[in-house]
DNA sequence: AACTCGTGGCG
DNA sequence: TCGCCAAGAGT
């Protein structure tokens, strides 16, 4: 099955034409490769930041977000300078909020160590937290010239493709023959264009699903594609199922500042009764990332009752704040939101605390060790939820869909 | 080595 | 509505 090179050494190219094959590629990415803010202008640290971003997320989300970082963080420099929160904060919203925080590491480790210059080789890049095999060859390759693969799930997909006619035959194929088949691939002279070819023939033309074949310029040398089983190939990984759970959240505001929490604070409110208690730990979400307090996650039936008093007053009291009866809260509403596999389902609740007496959200703060954040009513200014505020804490889509919620509903 | 970690879009 | 998928890395 493995074709040889002219000395005769066993080679993983699996028969593939491979000069022909880059050239019609190439000659493709040249007229069909999409025009993307960090290829404008192609510099490590712009590659850096684009790759970090671009796990696990579609071109679509990182955009406005690219735009937005590299402003505030023109170099590693600043990108060290500033505070976690402040990293979290501009990437509030995108997800994976621990790629941020690596990140910012990273860049940290290239201040202090390397004198803030990056390093100039994918090994180096690959010694670098939050920097895989991918990313060290996406970067190396793309923006450095350096001949290395950039094997990510796109890639992966591209080349069984082209050379397994069938899902057993890709299965039968290891990581380390798949990477050694990748090494062998890279174009001498055009490195990076190569790497990215790859990708966006996988994003645009070669996808997981419903690939376009007919429009390849590479099916003559994919033995899936003139099969007509790309769509096979590789087969699907089983994956754990979705898991339903329910949960609340108290949006507790006084005047126009809302109560937030970190995100691995302890769970607050008590569980309703007939109410089966999923996870309780959540020092792991959202790290570095605020929201207003809520309770552990459950699992439930529909009969389940959510009483706000019974499930927030004793917190409530153990603050010292006056004692509060089932009309002191308004149900906001429920708001759906899915965390990886998890689908939850939010019941908002909504609390105003007189200002300037004992609720004032000094002792909030105080008693609390939380922090506040001032709330801008929807259509004010054009402004998201404590968006742009120096004063505001890093929030995950989570909680700016729990404070829309109980925003909206307060009026 | 399986599991974790966010979010949005699409068929 | 729902499952699958997207430029993965760390544990």
């Amino acid at each position: 099955m493995s074709g040889s090179d002219p000395k005769g050494r066993v080679s993983p190219a699996k028969g593939l034409d491979v000069p022909a094959l880059r050239r019609d590629l190439l000659d493709w990415f040249d007229r069909s490769g999409r025009d993307l803010p960090w290829r404008r202008r192609r510099t490590p640290y712009r590659t850096w930041i684009s790759e970090i971003m671009l796990q696990q997320t579609t071109v679509a989300a990182v955009q406005p977000y690219f735009q937005a970082f590299l402003e505030r963080f023109p170099d590693p420099a600043a990108l060290a300078a500033a505070s976690e929160d402040e990293v979290l904060a501009l990437w509030s919203g995108l997800g994976y909020y621990r790629r941020a925080r690596l990140l910012h590491q990273a860049a940290g480790v290239v201040v202090r160590e390397r004198g803030g210059a990056l390093p100039d080789s994918a090994e180096e890049w690959a010694s670098l937290p939050g920097i895989g095999d991918y990313a060290a060859g996406a970067i190396a390759s793309m923006a450095l010239g350096e001949r290395v693969p950039a094997v990510d799930a796109n890639a992966r997909r591209v080349l069984l493709r082209w050379v397994c006619a069938g899902p057993l035959e890709a299965d039968g194929i290891s990581p380390r023959e798949l990477r050694a088949l990748a090494e062998e691939l890279v174009d001498e002279g055009r490195p990076g264009d190569w790497n990215e070819a790859i990708m966006d023939l996988g994003a645009t033309v070669c996808a997981a699903r419903i690939p376009r074949c007919r429009e390849c310029p590479v099916l003559g040398h994919c033995r899936a594609g003139l099969g007509g089983r790309a769509e096979q190939v590789p087969a699907a990984m089983p994956r754990p199922g979705t898991v339903r759970i329910m949960l609340a959240a108290l949006v507790i505001r006084a005047g126009d500042a809302v109560l937030l929490v970190p995100s691995g604070a302890p769970r607050v409110g008590l569980a309703p009764r007939g109410a089966e208690v999923f996870r309780s730990d959540f020092s792991s979400l959202n790290r570095g990332c605020w929201g207003p307090p809520t309770t552990d996650w459950f699992r439930e039936d529909e009969t389940v009752a959510w009483d706000p008093a019974q499930v927030w007053g004793p917190y409530l009291a153990s603050l010292g704040l006056p004692s509060l009866t089932a009309g002191s809260f308004l149900a906001a509403g429920t708001v759906t939101h899915t965390i990886t596999r998890h689908r939850l389902g939010i019941r908002v609740f909504a609390l105003d605390l007189p200002t300037g007496g004992g609720g004032d959200p000094e002792f909030i703060k105080k008693d609390l060790t939380g922090a506040i954040f001032p709330v801008y009513p929807e259509g004010r200014g054009q402004r998201a939820i404590g968006q742009g505020d120096p004063v505001t804490p890093p929030l995950s889509r989570m909680a700016t869909k729990i404070l829309a919620c109980g925003i909206k509903a307060g009026g």
